[in-house]
RNA sequence: UGCCGAAUAGCUCAGUUGGGAGAGCGCCUGACUCUGGAUCAGGAGGUCCUAGGUUCGAGCCCUAGUUCGGCAGCCA
């Protein structure tokens, strides 16, 4: 690449070798300091998934890492595939991996890459490496070299073709890549020191052999190579200067540093930060097909996976999962993050952004008996409070209407200031109405409430200046829209899923309310509302419209509640 | 009984010439309000892992230890 591309001083770039290291995380704190030692002259990051499962919230945040420093010091950044296995890797993976990154937004221009395109180099640095007498094939079984490579306490041995002579080795190499072994029956394997005490340096293998086709190769292969050989060759290629991965990598650091320095190639720096874990949640593609294969979610965008499908399906915005990884800070420190970081994260966005509108969950019909029969009228409502922009709306109004069964109480308690017999309360953005009589059906169940409004009061004030306690959400009922919403909570009952007794596993702990289905009646304003589209439910939520939606019923998923200081202190 | 790494508030993190222990989230209280929302104000909460040492003075420097995490795929 050439240095004009990568430049640092870019246009937008905030950080450079002159910034004061005091305030920024460990890993900019490096690059800067790579960058004052003259180490490096630029920034160049990478993004490197394997194509075989959806993306998380955790690699979001490494991803937020990695474009994040590029951007920040005006360097360059590449999404690289990391396809170097072909019996796990697919096109379906590549696609969904490419429309999350793309979601997020992180923008990688043109410099989209496949470690799979560098094979043919890597087999011609293979060489290189056996020719200098530092790799070897092997012939020992998988179960020999697992028994001859020792424990973390104990030196390995030797294998028995670790002498094997140069030309041997590049004989035999070459008949691997031509197809005349079976599978598994050699390696090519680099030979460090069977008993050092860092497991990775025990000769680790290179290339192992798959007769099987590849997503982007076809059948061109049938050697692929291992990723502690091929990353950090995939890393040089591309000329990247900070090659950062999470902290399970750390050991393997010298042996990405080995293969550098024995090929004497551009030697990118391998930094390592700590991975992502978050309360009531799971982050591994082990779990989430665990989850899905066993039917306690319906997919790998099911709006409770905190797969990025499926926080989109869930109503995050990207914005909020960006200021996410912005907020959790990067460390070397072993964390759990608490899901109410993320929840405030998406509140925050949400509050400044979305539309308000009124819908009733649980509905008790309300019946204005000193309303004219048959009468309407339109209310005008403000579409955000928080954005002057976002302009008005019309809500019907009529002599009968739903509101929240939780918002009355026969006998309400302290500090309840909804309505009750007798009490006086504003309908938002209508009258104020009164409740004078309770209606219940045989078995006690109350059906109905009759109550009073007072004209005076339209647009929810009074003219004498009275004030009532309480504000409640409605909506007409003949002109309420009927939907599907999906409350969603917590997936699992307890901050760590893994929290169990003594038998048992994190099945135990997931939560059975983890979704509840419920119906649901919503202003018309809604009507024909497309997929993704974002609301607030005054008073109840942050709700997003379902892929599952159809022209005739709408379906909303909760995406969070809105903070709720009375259910605090009904508890009580 | 090996190697690598980590340790500051409930959680996540700042604290960089060695001199006042901080922020966000969470929690509590109050104010305000046509969302019990939002907003605003205030509060509680710390043996800076421990013990020694250097120093007038240590979260920071040195030594020893403790606890926790990672490493034994022809996965990444």
């Amino acid at each position: 690449m050439s240095e004009s591309e990568a430049g640092i001083g870019a246009p937008g770039a905030i950080l450079n070798a002159d910034t004061p290291l005091a305030g920024l995380d460990f890993l900019r704190e490096a690059v800067v300091t790579d960058l004052r030692s003259g180490r490096f002259d630029r920034v160049a990051t990478r993004f490197p998934p394997e194509p075989n499962a959806y993306l998380h919230i955790g690699h979001a945040k490494a991803l937020w890492i990695d474009y994040g420093i590029a951007q920040d010091f005006g360097g360059t950044f590449n999404l690289r595939f990391d396809d170097t296995n072909p019996s796990k890797e697919e096109q379906e993976f590549v696609d969904a991996i490419i429309e999350d990154v793309r979601w997020v937004g992180a923008d990688w221009g043109d410099r989209l890459f496949f470690g799979s395109d560098y094979f043919e180099q890597m087999y011609e640095w293979a060489l290189d490496l056996i020719r200098k007498g530092v790799a070897y094939v092997c012939d020992l079984t998988p179960e020999q070299v697992i028994e001859m490579r020792g424990k973390p306490t104990e030196p390995g041995v030797e294998s028995p073709y670790r002498g094997r002579p140069v030309e041997e080795n590049l004989d035999l190499f070459q008949r691997m890549r031509a197809g005349e072994f079976p599978d598994g029956a050699r390696t090519l394997r680099a030979k460090i020191d069977m008993s050092s005490p860092n497991m990775n340096m025990r000769d680790p293998i290179m290339y192992r052999i798959r007769h099987e086709d590849h997503h982007r190769q076809g059948s061109k292969w049938c050697i692929y190579p291992m990723y502690d050989w091929a990353h950090g060759l995939e890393d040089s290629i591309e000329g990247i200067t900070h090659s950062m991965c999470s902290l399970e990598y750390e050991n393997h650091r010298p042996l990405y540093d080995w293969f550098l320095d024995q090929l004497g190639i551009y030697h990118p720096r391998q930094i390592e930060f700590a991975r992502l874990n978050l309360t009531y949640s799971v982050m591994s593609k082990r779990r989430f097909i665990e989850l899905v294969n066993g039917g306690y979610v319906d997919g790998y965008d099911d709006p409770r996976l905190v797969t990025l499908a499926g926080l989109r399906r869930r109503g995050y915005t990207p914005e909020a999962i960006k200021d996410f990884c912005g907020r959790i800070g990067i460390a070397k420190t072993d964390s759990v993050v608490e899901m109410a970081v993320l929840e405030d994260c998406i509140r925050e966005d949400l509050n400044k952004r979305a539309p308000r509108v009124m819908a009733v969950m649980d509905p008790i019909r309300v019946v204005l008996t000193n309303y004219p029969e048959g009468q309407t009228e339109e209310m005008d409502v403000v579409n955000n409070p928080e954005d002057p922009d976002a302009g008005t709306r019309k809500v019907p109004f009529a002599r009968e209407l739903y509101i929240e069964r939780d918002d009355f109480r026969e006998d309400p308690p302290p500090k309840f200031f909804r309505l009750a017999p007798g009490r006086e309360v504003r309908l938002r953005n209508a009258y104020f109405i009164k409740c004078e009589e309770v209606v219940k059906d045989a078995s006690g169940e109350i059906v109905e409430l009759r109550c009073t409004y007072d004209p005076e009061t339209r647009g929810g004030d009074a003219p004498d200046g009275r004030k009532v306690k309480g504000t409640l959400h409605w909506v007409a009922a003949h002109e309420a829209l009927e939907a599907d919403a999906r409350l969603y909570n917590h997936l699992f009952t307890k901050p760590d899923p893994d929290d169990v007794d003594e038998g048992k596993d994190w099945f135990a702990n997931i939560n059975p309310d983890s979704v509840v289905r419920t119906t649901c009646f919503v202003e018309p304003s809604v009507r024909g509302a497309a997929p993704g589209t974002r609301y607030q439910f005054e008073r109840l939520g942050y709700f997003c419209v379902d892929s599952d939606s159809t022209p005739e019923r709408l379906v909303f998923n909760r995406t969070v509640t809105l903070r709720d200081s009375w259910s605090k202190i009904a508890k009580r």
